[in-house]
DNA sequence: AATAGTTTTGGAAGCGCTATCACTTAGAGC
DNA sequence: GCTCTAAGTGATAGCGCTTCCAAAACTATT
């Protein structure tokens, strides 16, 4: 086996039934590696991994032979050899809501610092892809696992609890968590955009929401109970959408309230892509927002503070959300799967106040339609 | 080695110095499979990964057994005996930014249905974290690389070139790729969009930017490419921010346009999020869109139809080139290295036409203050 | 100068799986 | 009855790396 100075061969293989091998380049080797330095892979493998471990002189050696000969070490190998992947699994259920975004950046960010790969998987808000998802991952050995929600059930929950490894339940929060648990209590944040709107006096609050997720449940539920609560009725105040969220649905949401009601002072959204649809529907309708009708919003997302009026809402501190999952998990890992860590973390939430909310300025009578 | 019922057994490892293992779950291995059917471990491989040779009665036995030690295979052992890692990583600019999530979602859609798993890694824009993130990306050997843009220059160049395996480089064309390459030409939709504002009728045209990355520039340089070939001037009519796009960035460029000039008709915006935020900061001043100033933004985004007005874009079809991306890597794959596709492929683009352009109302005159 | 200690390096084994080839068995054909 | 084939199964040998322990090369003691 020659190598050229480049550090790759091309490797005349037979063709073979699988097709596979084919005129492939080939890669360096730890053990070419040690022969080119002269020394023993075991050593080379010291001085990449534990450099104190290993004279000055030497380390110099390998790492020219490694430069050379262009050396990536074999994660897979390495792991398999170690027990130890350093990968991360998370699993979101959605790609392109924006919810998901900075959380995984947040994540990664804390993660590529320790030096752990983050693997991610789309659930696609389903659970049977969810438990397919997770047994995909574990197929990869990843030292924890990060799942959005709480509510794995069945063999998903099966899996994640007998796998062994730290699992994370981020984004909500649950009295019986498999491992970990870090979020916000989504039926509390529902009520209190509720209690917000109505100690500015508002009394009739629609309520625009998607049945995607069982989060989005929960603040619908916090939403009805603080209306209940308050002795407010909800009847013909609710949209929801079985459909994916989006700025469109926003304005179709609140649309067909106002096909039911015409005597709301203010509406909560379930996301603040359907609060951006509405605040839209609005200026098509020429409903004067917050003067006809306030506006609270969900998650505040990039641009919420900057729509026109800026969007009140309910901010749910994603990345800190990340940044706690990742952290502790790096705990973990780098303590040895010792948990010197809480189990349970609330992150909370609170109430931005901007300008699309305010008290109701016309007394309890009807939109201009 | 005893397994109980669940399929795990608690392992009384020695706490060693690393602190790892200790009181680790370990998972049913193939053997564990084999010893439970009463066959062999190759006999087990066979069962799972060729059903097809294997007797009817045999599959039967060891698919009891996998289920009832709830095994699952360890991938990176299987990638490392089989050369074949069924990983394709996947290199990103931003996890943030809207523009990549659908391209993501697109590739993860494709990839899933042929079992291939996604590795994602995010170089925040910058050079230095793409050539890590492609160093760390080849110690998984991925079986291909999708990296976004045509401008890897130096080291990531020569590490993607020499890795051996298929390299997309998406959503930016090139005339010399590193191998296969799925984009369209920023320059031509640049130019595209002023002569479609030109055709309206508009020759004041502003443009709202972000030097974040070389696509940036190159609708940059078609708009002024275009400004110039139609002989109109730009001087004062461009603002361009180094700092990341966003709602409000949008706005704030809208801005700083307006204090160099007063008699601009149009503005071509980069991105649909900074166009957003012009619309937002159009209302703010009581500048009507698109009487008062056409916008024309890129790239639409979920919300881009549904604002007031809806926006018009240039659709940059970035889940078709997700989709196409990870479908000649399926094929090459498939394949087993053979390259029967063609190594580039422009998508194209074009302009949706929405409400936020129309020919210019005004004479030639001043905007409102 | 001999011994005990302290680095520094190497050998052997094996992580969990698959590719290859050799083997066993059952059925077909004469 | 026998050979001949096809189908099903097993033994062996690694993939590239790390862990553990043994050996070697020094350094500091007496």
């Amino acid at each position: 086996m020659s190598h050229c100075a480049v550090g790759w061969h091309i490797y005349e293989g037979s063709i073979d039934r699988l097709g596979a091998g084919l005129n492939k380049k080939v890669r360096a080797t730890l053990s070419d590696v040690a022969e080119r330095a002269g020394v023993s892979p075991v050593t080379v493998s010291r001085a990449i991994r534990h450099p104190e471990m290993v004279s000055p002189e030497l380390r110099q050696r390998v790492g020219d032979a490694v430069t050379s000969l262009h050396y990536i070490p074999n994660q897979l190998a390495s792991a398999l050899a170690s027990m130890r992947t350093n990968i991360v699994g998370v699993i979101v259920p959605s790609l392109t809501n924006g919810v998901f975004d900075d959380f995984l950046a947040a994540i990664q960010d804390v993660l590529e610092h320790a030096g752990i790969q983050m693997l991610v998987s789309n659930s696609r808000y389903s659970e049977a892809e969810e438990e397919k998802a997770v047994e995909t991952m574990l197929g990869y050995h990843p030292e924890a696992i990060i799942v959005i929600g709480v509510d794995q059930a069945g063999r998903v929950r099966q899996l994640l609890t007998e796998s062994g490894v730290p699992v994370v339940q981020a984004m909500d929060m649950t009295d019986d968590p498999i491992d970990l648990n870090v979020g916000f209590n989504h039926h509390a944040a529902g009520a209190a955009a509720v209690q917000f709107l109505y100690d500015l006096g508002h009394r009739r609050i629609g309520h625009l929401t998607v049945r995607t997720d069982p989060r989005s449940g929960r603040r619908l539920a916090g939403y009805l109970a603080a209306m209940g609560r308050l002795g407010l009725p909800t009847q013909g105040l609710v949209a929801a959408s079985t459909r994916p969220t989006s700025v469109q649905r926003g304005a179709e949401l609140l649309s067909e309230v106002l096909t039911q009601t015409d005597d709301i002072t203010a509406v909560f959204c379930c996301n603040d892509d359907l609060a951006l649809g509405a605040l839209f529907e609005c200026q098509r309708r020429g409903i004067k927002v917050p003067g006809d009708l306030a506006i609270i919003g969900f998650n505040d997302l990039d641009f919420s503070g900057a729509t026109v009026p800026p969007l009140t809402t309910v901010t749910t501190e994603r990345p800190l959300t990340g940044t706690r999952a990742a952290q502790a998990i790096v705990e973990i890992i780098r303590g040895g799967g010792r948990r010197a860590t809480q189990v349970s973390e609330d992150i909370g939430f609170h109430i931005i106040t901007r300008g699309s909310t305010a008290p109701p300025s016309r007394p309890a009578g009807k939109l201009p339609r």
